[in-house]
RNA sequence: GCCUCUGUAGCUCAGUCGGUAGAGCAGAGGACUGAAAAUCCUCGUGUCGAUGGUUCGAUUCCGUCCGGAGGCA
């Protein structure tokens, strides 16, 4: 059996993925898979930017507003679903067009990791956060240290959520982290992905449109969407939405409204910078900087060029 | 008009008892395998307001000028 031929949209947030995806779709008879790690959630339409029925143009979208803001979520449960969502669409003749800026969900999923059986054990973590927070982030890092040295050596101490899960992998499954992840890439990708993304050649383009964007949310009504949630207080994976977790301050009567919109802008700019540096070392990315196009017909045609060249349709 | 304070990194400010300077924030770069919109790491040269003077040497001391803040009239 062949690869799966699959278009992955890409890039910053902001950066118009949404839109493009859709054409795409029109233009390849294609269906919209998400991948990013906050539109799963029901509610919190505004503050994820989450493309609304007149946005979809009547092209179907997978994996979007879908689960409850209190359930947890991760990558492992995020590739089953849309490993489903993916057979299910060529079953039906269309192509899959994977559409987000979760990086870490995009590389799982092209490049086929496999994740073992263990789910998360709040139990365990919560006694390691305590122990660090009692003996050092250090004295952790030594525990690892001991009982998987590889991994210790590529995880900062300070950096204290991953110390802890290498652990709790070894605690559950007898394995170490570092076997395996690399047991976990032996499999090859099931697909034959053309890979979009979408940047800015003059950074400053893109703060500026997420600026706007955001000011764009707050007169859509984010903050009465995010005063929702906050009384809401049995999140879990929904509560680091940007754009919600900044304005707890402004509930609480701890800082202005005006602070807590400076805020989500900041955080926005610092998070499509992270979301540059992790897509920017995946050299199958075709990248397409788009304020040195006219408009975008232009870009169109170039994308599609693109695609021809590396999907037989 | 007079008096006092003030002008140092994009911003807020330290500091140099005279040997051309450093924090926080902002920003940049990087890492990333079950919380990833998360988490973590690294990175600080700037006409020290301008101009004269003293000095081997001034951002630092002195004079003048130009900004800014406050007070008195």
């Amino acid at each position: 059996m062949s690869n799966q031929p699959i278009i992955v949209v890409l890039g910053p947030t902001a950066s118009g993925k949404t839109a493009l995806a859709v054409e795409l779709a029109k233009i390849y008879n294609g269906e919209v898979v998400s991948a990013d790690s906050m539109q799963i959630y029901k509610g919190m339409n505004i503050l994820t930017a989450k493309p609304s029925v007149s946005e979809m143009q009547g092209i179907k979208h997978h994996l979007i507003d879908f689960l409850e803001p209190e359930k947890d979520f991760s990558v492992a449960d995020y590739l089953k679903l849309a490993n489903r969502s993916i057979d299910d669409i060529a079953k039906r003749g269309k192509l899959p067009i994977l559409a987000g800026g979760t990086g870490l969900y995009i590389d799982a999923l092209i490049d086929n990791i496999k994740f073992d059986d263990t789910t998360k054990d709040k139990v365990f973590r919560d006694k390691l956060f305590d122990l660090a927070k009692e003996k050092g982030n250090h004295y952790l890092w030594e525990k690892l240290l001991e009982i998987d040295e590889p991994s210790a050596l590529s995880i900062h101490e300070n950096n204290v959520p991953r110390v802890i899960r290498a652990l709790e992998v070894y605690e559950k499954t007898g394995q170490r982290l570092s076997e395996h992840k690399k047991q976990s890439r032996l499999e090859q990708s099931r697909f034959c992905p053309a890979m979009i993304g979408l940047t800015f050649s003059d950074r400053q383009i893109l703060y500026d449109r997420i600026n706007k964007r955001v000011d764009t949310m707050i007169s859509k009504g984010l903050v009465y969407e995010a005063e929702k949630i906050y009384k809401n207080k049995a999140l879990n994976t929904a509560h680091q939405a940007i754009g919600y977790k900044e304005l707890i301050p402004y509930f609480s009567g701890q800082a202005s409204l005006e602070e807590c919109i400076e805020k989500i802008k900041q955080e926005t700019r610092r998070y499509a910078k992270r979301q540059l540096t992790w897509f920017r070392r995946d050299e199958r990315i075709f990248w397409i900087e788009i304020d040195k196009y006219k408009n975008f017909v232009e870009i169109l045609e170039k994308i599609k060029k693109h695609i021809a060249k590396c999907i037989n349709m």
